[in-house]
DNA sequence: CCATTAGTGCGACAACAGTTGCGTTAGAAT
DNA sequence: ATTCTAACGCAACTGTTGTCGCACTAATGG
């Protein structure tokens, strides 16, 4: 999970359903210019004042926008991370190829852990308001799902190279690998552990070799 | 995790310091039965109206107590669940013994897959105030912190039957078996799979077969 | 260019969260 | 029985969250 870019061209989908009777939605300048300016500032505030200072109030003024523009597009907070997170979603993000199973879950666990870690964790903000927010769990949910989606290639690469069978659960292999960093840094809450990735992903491994995923 | 029982001897520590100059704590008869009142209304409203209905005031018409009773001995919702969640873990919880390492996992991952799944779900409103409260993410860490602990003997019954290797991790190979279930049900929110549990368990288990855990 | 109206600004409002001061009640100690 | 005071009830208060009606601005289609 990273940090989303900044918003810039025309929203990619209104929080609204799509259309019914089409009632000629206008994404052009002003909308456009709102929206890139409230998403600059949830930003902004984030990274500044933390999730607690993230209020709706807050984002408002900071985007020079009035408080009921925000309300009526985002409804809340966890609309306004909503929609930062689609934005962040629609760049191309590519697991890294290492050349073994091992590096490419260990790789993909250090970026887990970096996102996690980090001061003040946007990943972190974003489950967190997804307990309050349906909106916010939803783009959460959906956001997952795509990454795992495009994390299954590490899966189908060791298996191209002969180090899996082919009959792999990769989703469940993917979440074995990850899980107990989410469990440790968001659930549990422990110090964070530097060697926990690499440990992580080696018990993945080894439990796929034992054929844990198998069948 | 499971749903404390009723409330109704004296309060086993009062949510201040200890004691300092020690101010006289008088714990007997309204202030027990004020707090058995008043844990007693959280968990009713809890299972009645879920976590959005849980607010000071709907707890305190309930138990029949003033707001500011409740705020001053609680501060807030996240208090209150805390507190909940310290006399919960005054029971002796025991994991249970199946004689086998893959079964007395798989019977935990059930227990916690239980505890998750039922509607509406104390853990998982525990867990989502975690997010918003000091208080609550403390008691929740401690609480944790016990299950784990307790549930250490599972591993070490599993070395005494030389199942496993004596210098094995239990900490990490108990977050292994359970975390995926976590991920699953409170992160992820994917819909409830009845054989995750198990599949999860014997995950686990052929990885510390594999000596994923020792050293 | 003009007409339409989605999107926005503004102010007033209701609902809720949380605090404070003060008087009252009831454990606990003498 | 009397005293002391922790804990409680009560009311009034502040600040925040979220909504609503209305006027206005500017994007869009013709």
């Amino acid at each position: 999970m990273r940090t989303p870019r900044t918003a810039t061209g025309t929203p990619s989908a209104p929080p609204r359903e799509p259309e019914r009777a089409a009632p000629a939605r206008r994404p052009g300048g002003r909308t456009a210019r709102t929206r890139a300016l409230v998403l600059d500032a949830v930003r902004a505030q984030l990274v500044e004042h933390g999730y607690d200072g993230l209020t709706v109030d807050a984002v408002a003024d900071r985007a020079g926008v009035h408080r009921t523009t925000v309300y009526r597009r985002w409804q809340d907070v966890g609309g306004l991370l909503a929609d930062l997170l689609t934005l962040g979603a629609e760049d191309d993000w590519r697991p890294a190829d290492t050349g073994t199973l091992l590096g490419d879950l260990a790789a993909l666990n250090h970026e887990v852990h970096a996102s996690l870690t980090e001061q003040p964790s946007v990943a972190a903000a974003l489950i967190a308001v997804s307990f309050r927010s349906a909106p916010a769990a939803d783009a959460l949910r959906g956001f997952w799902e795509e990454r795992y989606a495009q994390c299954e290639t590490v899966v189908e690469r060791a298996v191209a190279r002969g180090e899996l069978p082919a009959e792999t659960d990769a989703r469940a292999l993917l979440v074995a690998a990850t899980a107990p960093l989410y469990h440790h840094l968001v659930l549990l809450r422990s110090a964070p552990d530097p060697g926990l990735p690499d440990r992580a992903a080696r018990t993945a491994v080894l439990a796929a070799e034992a054929g844990a995923f198998s069948r």
